[in-house]
DNA sequence: AAAGATTGACCACTCAATCTTA
DNA sequence: TAAGATTGAGTGGTCAATCTTT
């Protein structure tokens, strides 16, 4: 019992498969948002709501819809589009159907952005994961995540 | 082409693995820090300090070595453990060595702190990840993980 | 009472600038 | 000059409280 660790309750193979997944996923991740910040000015958030404004339908959602999209919070959601109007990315409205609700449509700019920074960051992902990986890896990669997920729908 | 995705070099086998491992890793993560704060009252950032901390002997540590372990940058560091030092769960001193330099010391608060913890940390990733795939995805995981943080050390 | 959203306080992180010693 | 570390400003995220409308 040499380390805290190993007084947990995970065994050799767990902590292994553990260890090793959280290590590669902080060091991926931040070197994904880095290269997003270095070329674009994006942050992973402003990428995360741009993108969802951009598929939508007239580069329009609601709060409550856009929310949904990106799996957030509604204060983290309303935060960071308050900067992000202040940046002149989005746009903020009084819902016509709900007067609780509000509107965030995306600007022209926040589109110029977003088609750029699109191409950047699939190239960031391509280059630190998906080159790395056999197109077998990277199935299993799918289907343990997709298996997590699913997992995660009933609770 | 109907979405942003879409128009990136990505081809539907990537994007799928992508997609939903970034989307997994997300879920995961803000579940396993919801319920270490919940039950413990720290964050993943106090935590990974304690950890190393506790692990390291007489529970010290110089500021180079932590950073070293956790894989951080300096003003990440020094923040955190201003933050720390503020609610009695390491203290810092100057090094005798290096003049420069600063030593980090884990309070008996602090061990009494994270060896509760650490059983905590490992019910959750035990409850949110590995209950939830088979031996055979835990090791292909591993593997991966493995793959992708050796491919990082060149570069 | 519940849903949609905002606010404010606080913690976390990054970046650039700074200070000191090696 | 470089290494070890700190500081301050600014952005990002969370939690609890609040406000309005349904």
């Amino acid at each position: 019992m040499a380390t805290i660790a190993e007084q947990a309750p995970l065994d050799a193979r767990e902590e292994r498969a553990w260890h090793s997944y959280h290590q590669m996923e902080q060091e991926l991740a931040g070197r994904i948002r880095r290269r997003l910040t270095r070329d674009t000015g994006l942050s992973d958030a402003d990428y995360e709501i741009l993108r969802a404004l951009a598929d939508a339908p007239d580069g329009i959602l609601r709060a409550r819809e856009l929310r949904f999209e990106v799996r957030w919070e509604k204060s983290r959601l309303s935060h960071q589009i308050g900067r992000m109007e202040g940046r002149g990315l989005v746009t903020r409205e009084d819902c016509d159907e709900d007067s609780r609700g509000s509107v965030i449509r995306i600007t022209a700019t926040g589109r110029e952005v977003i088609v750029a920074a699109c191409c950047e960051y699939a190239k960031a992902v391509r280059a630190y994961l998906i080159d790395r990986l056999s197109a077998e890896q990277l199935d299993a990669l799918a289907d343990i995540s997709e298996t997590v997920l699913a997992s995660f729908e009933s609770d």
